[in-house]
RNA sequence: GGCCCGUUCGUAUAGAGGCCUAGGACGCCUCCCUUUCACGGAGGAAACACGGGUUCGAAUCCCGUACGGGCUACCA
């Protein structure tokens, strides 16, 4: 059987990281079984239809490298995938099951639904729902009288499609993650199948269009784990034999409670989205983790182990790596919390690999946004010596601001600990030394200092965290050689203003 | 509340009845390297939710309890 899975976002805002993974996983599926990966915008909400988030999905899989080799954007024979052009396949679908006395018409209006679900919950039903066991009471073709319905019909009365579910009845599935679950037919209710306003809903048009295209298997999140009955139930009523299911752990929040949602991106200080979205409110505006500073590999690689794992000890896999090393019998089932350090460390290891250029050509609009003279050569020497000690590139400039700039900030409780007065003439001496070195680079810089140090009866240990303080303003930060050829004569200069000061 | 799913160090996890004195990773702590930070190296603290079974033997199988999560819409 040929794998073809699909990744179906609705486009109601920004696509969440947990969808990003579910894409992940249903790319890593489809390429370990040289299958298709279809992406389907559903998109029958049209009230939480969001302008320009179909466009955002399609940019988060792309900066992901994770893009679809069918569907909206990339072309395919089973299209639409666009599930607003498709309202007369599912009207036709739900039609085919009203007639075979699968589904039927529902003309009960909201009010008087509430009113039903009052009454059962009154009566101390603990779930009120619209089932066989009220249905006869309520207003359908399959309570009313059929003329009185052809009327309702004729008259263009708002109705709803509903799916007939007979209780009593065991529905029993093989999840390809969960193993055995079963649900009784007499839990669940009659489920809307097309609204009023002539749109299916989620579940009708996910089983028509996971059937007309010829999904083989489902690989979602497990919020959709209870209404897979229905869809089982749906897949009978057409007589269709369904895809496998897989249903993955959810994303959860830092601190463990309930799953990951966007509020939490601001609540943690944590990136939700891929890239950042811009709402109509500072408050529905997110930065992703493309603006926070990750590299796309790092985010795949972290969002991989959230609940799936080689069964190796290594954790450092390329999206290839991860085709190969993927299975879905080892993705696991409970749900997994997000961990910004697990995801900084994911990161810093892909940094420390990246090769120089790339990491500079990153860094460039990030030093012009702080009004810095971009310099490409001395980046070139700055960026290697910053990724050992940065987890995102955009921590570089505020890590390394002093070689891109003025000193503007001065450790002086470190100045108090390591300055002597006495000392300055010293230094004064060891700049005089320094100032004569050719090629002005940190190994011959090194070597002038250390025979300084011996000529001038200094230990390196008093005079080195003085000269680091003088170029760096504090006490962190590359070798004190490396960061004065980066500087170059203008380095020195920094050291005679601080044994001037005062 | 009901239904469904789950539960190994703080976190993500290894573990498919004896290999477990429960392993490695992130984070945390100590030490080494070193002019500092980082990197690297060496150590350390830290977990099988609880109670019953089954078995010669259970983190692994079964049942119950507790706890957590999902769903419970004419949202997906």
């Amino acid at each position: 059987m040929s794998v073809r899975v699909r990744f179906a976002p609705s486009p109601t805002g920004a696509l969440h990281i947990g969808g990003v993974r579910t894409a992940l996983y249903n790319y890593l599926f489809a390429k370990k079984n040289h299958g298709i990966f279809i992406l389907r915008i559903e998109d029958t909400d049209q009230a939480r239809y969001v302008p320009g988030a179909e466009e955002y999905i399609l940019d988060a899989l792309r900066w992901c490298g994770i893009e679809p080799t069918e569907g909206q954007g990339y072309g395919g024979k089973l299209g639409p995938y666009r599930q607003s052009e498709r309202k007369a396949v599912y009207r036709e679908a739900a039609l085919q099951l009203v007639e075979s006395g699968k589904a039927y018409y529902a003309f009960d209006t909201e009010e008087e639904l509430d009113r039903m679900r009052a009454r059962l919950a009154d009566a101390g039903v603990a779930a009120p729902k619209y089932d066989a066991s009220v249905r006869m009471e309520m207003r359908n073709s399959l309570s009313l009288d059929p003329l009185e319905v052809t009327d309702l019909l004729r008259a263009g009365t708002p109705h709803v499609v509903r799916l007939r579910v007979d209780p009593g009845k065991q529905v029993v599935y093989r999840d390809l993650i969960r193993e055995e679950v079963r649900f009784d037919t007499t839990e669940l209710d009659d489920k809307v199948l097309i609204k009023a306003d002539g749109m299916p809903t989620y579940h009708l048009a996910n089983v028509v269009d996971d059937h007309h295209m010829d999904i083989s298997h489902v690989i979602r999140g497990e919020e959709w784990l209870s209404s897979t009955a229905h869809h089982l139930l749906l897949y009978e009523a057409f007589e269709w034999s369904p895809p496998r299911y897989a249903h993955l752990p959810l994303i959860m929040r830092p601190d463990g409670k309930g799953k990951l949602s966007k509020r939490d991106g601001a609540r943690f200080g944590i990136p939700v989205f891929p890239l950042s979205w811009k709402g109509d409110t500072a408050e529905e505006s997110f930065t992703g983790f493309r603006e926070f500073g990750f590299e796309p590999e790092a985010v795949l690689n972290f969002l991989a182990f959230l609940g799936w794992n080689p069964g190796t000890d290594q954790e450092l896999f390329s999206l290839d790596e991860l085709v190969e090393a993927f299975d879905l019998g080892r993705v696991h089932r409970s749900g997994a919390r997000f961990d910004m350090d697990k995801a900084l460390w994911f990161n810093h290891q892909y940094i420390k690999q990246r090769p120089v250029q790339e990491i500079v050509s990153k860094l460039k609009p990030l030093v012009e946004a702080r009004g810095w003279l971009w310099d490409e050569r001395k980046c070139l020497e700055i960026v290697p010596l910053f990724t050992e000690r940065v987890n995102l590139v955009s921590e570089i400039p505020d890590a390394a601001g002093y070689l891109f700039s003025e000193l503007r900030t001065m450790d002086e409780e470190a100045v108090r600990k390591h300055w002597k007065p006495e000392l300055g003439p010293v230094i004064s001496e060891l700049v005089k030394i320094l100032e004569a070195v050719e090629p002005f680079e940190a190994q011959a810089l090194e070597q002038a200092a250390k025979a300084g140090f011996q000529s001038l009866n200094v230990k390196p240990g008093q005079i080195l965290p003085i000269l680091r303080l003088a170029l760096a303003g504090g006490l962190q930060g590359p070798g004190v050689f490396q960061m004065l050829q980066i500087l170059g004569k203008q380095g020195l200069s920094r050291i005679r203003t601080f044994v001037a000061r005062d």
